[in-house]
RNA sequence: CGCGGGGUGGAGCAGUACGGCAGCUCGUCGGGCUCAUAACCCGAAGGUCAUAGGUUCAAAUCCUAUCCCCGCAACCA
């Protein structure tokens, strides 16, 4: 039964990257659905891994001189330790640097190569030489230069092997046609639909001008194109095609997670290669969203890429873990604020179950010294908890089908709110009080299996808290050992005794958070870049006075300002000189409105040779103070305020 | 007409594939409770769902146009 197994992998990640959160959201995501369907009883396989070769490995390493491969053992461990801090319950690591995986790559090319569905041919096109990279069409720059050092292309003929990619566009269309669930969310479906519809060109599977990767089989002049290597690794890590392998298991159930920025390689490249050997293609292929940081993107010259470690270890795994999964939807674009993580730890995480479990045990403690018998009567208010914990577990599944990870925790603290009122409608302490012990019972072992389901639930999220309200219950073993059983209300019919023992979230003060929060931003960024924005040292050499003297600055007059069409940083100032008037392109769009710079009295080099921008001819350059502070750019034009200054006036 | 994401109570967001009472969290205000981590429970105020037009018995949702914001790309005298 193909639909009892689950095989869930995450892209590999490219091994020269710094982990950041990123990566962890995958990992995490890929992590909880491992075991979610894990402890529903279902055979799992989770595989992640790395992406070991190409380019700038090669390159890296060179600068360092050590070998790609001693440089790549050692930066896997990042991966690898990262992994291990965030809990995660993968069942095989793969690199593409192992020869298990080579192997496998190596007989997929021959196969395809025997069946005609890669050949031999020439790639032509303009390349650049220094920056050793072909250049697309759509990017070549005026008088054929290259976008990026705006040195001459050369054109250039290589041979190359092709994968016929074109051959497989009437089948990809007919396969996503009938398998409309192929690719979530839908957007993404249909971006790869009409991009398929708009044509197909074979793919360039090899390379020459590089070492550093698998050899072709036949042909060592070429090396295999990283993309057409890293993508098998989902195969090679299952042993394929070895008989009776783990792949013949999984491979009918396979679901790719991976980041929106790569889902034409998963969803057209890759379901092509995999037709072409005969096995089916993904059954899934989920994209999820980014993570801006505080509302900006993340990177790392502004210096504000998340560290999971850091995360991990100031706020705890389990709570990073629920808060990236519960914030955004998965699939949509999301912030990542750690305020907003502080607050719902409080809300969520402290209040709401914490605290659940907390007066909940107290109350079994102090009204029962921790002891409840096996049977009670329920109520029509306690049958009332037990058939929305069943529901619940239903609608989790569901969701979680779906991968709708916001929605099934949003479920389930919908279950942990109504136990919470469940505990005022019952005042249980008035119970104890009165000694109505039969009442009582009944009311304190609903909390405890409402507590009991709780856990079970949340245990793929937040495996150690999971595990430590089940031991603070009263349980041995661990919430996920007993299957879809333990899923049920009243699995365990045994008398409890409770085990209560520290509290789960403590509450974080938000006001002193924000003191610390301060004070470790600024030795982050201390520490992060001392002066590197600053550059006191970069100063110019000494010039003569007659230097100087060639410097025409005068006052000018702003009359006007316009944008430059189709460049959203510049702005055509039109100056009023006195003597003439002229036009000046500056990139301060980002600083100023127009309605601030027109009447104002700015000073500009007059005589500088002009230079077309966007089309737009510049006359001259505008005098601004600039920040050093690239985190925070801040700029201001030099103004003239005194009124018995006319325009045109000399600045010396 | 470069590509993509978005505009929904004070803040942050869901809801849009399939039209059907505008929802969640936080915050604010009022009340309850005293088992609990100043937590928990109840109630209230607050939205013409960016704008204009259209389809419809019915539009946040579908169609058309427009404006604005954010990424990518480009540009950055």
């Amino acid at each position: 039964m193909s639909d009892k197994n689950f095989y869930i992998t995450t892209p590999i990640y490219y091994v020269n990257d710094v982990p950041h959160i990123g990566h962890a959201y995958t990992t995490i995501a890929a992590d909880v659905l491992a075991r979610w369907h894990k402890s529903a009883g279902e055979k799992t396989w989770f595989l992640t891994g790395t992406d070991e070769h190409g380019q700038k490995i090669q390159t890296a390493a060179d600068a360092r001189g050590i070998t790609p491969q001693q440089l790549c053992d050692e930066v896997v461990q990042n991966f690898q330790r990262l992994w291990k801090t965030l809990n995660i319950s993968n069942d095989d690591f793969i690199r593409t640097t192992e020869p298990r995986h080579e192997k496998v790559v190596q007989e997929v090319f021959r196969r395809l190569i025997e069946q005609g569905d890669i050949y031999k041919g020439e790639y032509e096109g303009w390349y650049c030489v220094p920056c050793e990279t072909y250049v697309p069409e759509a990017q070549i720059g005026e008088g054929n230069t290259c976008p990026d050092c705006k040195r001459p292309l050369t054109k250039m003929t290589e041979e190359t092997y092709f994968f016929k990619l074109s051959k497989y566009a009437e089948p990809l269309l007919k396969y996503y046609e009938e398998n409309p669930d192929a690719i979530m969310p839908k957007s993404r479906y249909n971006e790869i639909v009409s991009f398929i519809k708009s044509g197909l060109r074979d793919q360039s599977v090899s390379r020459t001008t590089l070492s550093w990767g698998i050899p072709l089989p036949g042909d060592d002049k070429h090396v295999i194109y990283v993309w057409f290597d890293a993508l098998i690794n989902y195969l090679s890590a299952l042993d394929f095609p070895e008989k009776g392998g783990k792949w013949e298991t999984f491979w009918p159930v396979v679901h790719h997670l991976v980041g929106k920025d790569i889902i034409r390689f998963h969803c057209v490249i890759w379901p092509a290669m995999l037709m072409a050997l005969g096995v089916n293609p993904p059954v899934k292929v989920f994209a999820h969203g980014w993570w801006t940081v505080e509302g900006a993107k993340m990177s790392k010259s502004v210096g504000n890429v998340v560290d999971p470690f850091e995360m991990a270890g100031l706020y705890g795994v389990d709570a990073f873990r629920y808060f990236v999964l519960r914030e955004v939807p998965f699939g949509n674009d999301g912030d990542f604020s750690e305020l907003a993580m502080a607050q719902r730890i409080n809300s969520d995480l402290a209040n709401d179950i914490g605290n659940l479990l907390s007066r909940s045990l107290q109350m079994i403690d102090k009204y029962r010294e921790g002891n409840l018998p096996a049977s009670y009567k329920a109520t029509e208010l306690d049958k009332e908890i037990e058939d929305l914990a069943n529901a619940t577990a239903a609608e989790m599944t569901a969701l979680m089908d779906r991968f709708a990870f916001d929605e099934a925790l949003k479920s389930l603290w919908n279950f942990i709110g109504r136990a919470n009122k469940y505990i005022d409608e019952t005042q249980p302490w008035k119970l104890g009080k009165d000694g109505e012990v039969e009442r009582l019972d009944a009311v304190l072992r609903t909390l405890w299996e409402s507590l009991r389901l709780a856990a079970v639930q949340v245990a793929p999220f937040m495996p150690e808290t999971a595990a430590n309200i089940w031991a603070q219950l009263g349980l041995a073993g661990n919430p996920l050992d007993g299957g879809r059983a333990n899923w049920k209300w009243g699995a365990l019919e045994a008398p409890v005794k409770i085990a209560k023992g520290s509290i789960l979230f403590p509450r974080i003060d938000i006001e002193k958070w924000k003191a610390e929060k301060e004070k470790r931003d600024q030795e982050k960024r201390a520490a992060a870049n001392p002066t590197a924005f600053f550059n006191f040292d970069d100063h110019e050499p000494e010039i003569e006075y007659d230097d100087f003297g060639k410097l025409e600055f005068r006052v000018a007059l702003v009359e006007k300002v316009e944008v430059v069409p189709k460049a959203d940083k510049l702005y055509v100032l039109h100056l009023d000189l006195g003597y003439e008037k002229r036009a000046i392109v500056s990139s301060i769009r980002e600083f100023y409105k127009p309605e601030e710079l027109e009447g104002k009295k700015i000073v500009v080099l007059v005589n500088l040779k002009p230079a077309k921008f966007r089309g737009v001819v510049s006359n001259g350059m505008l005098l601004a103070a600039e920040s050093p502070d690239t985190t925070k750019e801040v700029l201001t034009l030099l103004t003239v305020m005194d009124d018995s200054i006319p325009v045109g006036s000399r600045v010396h």
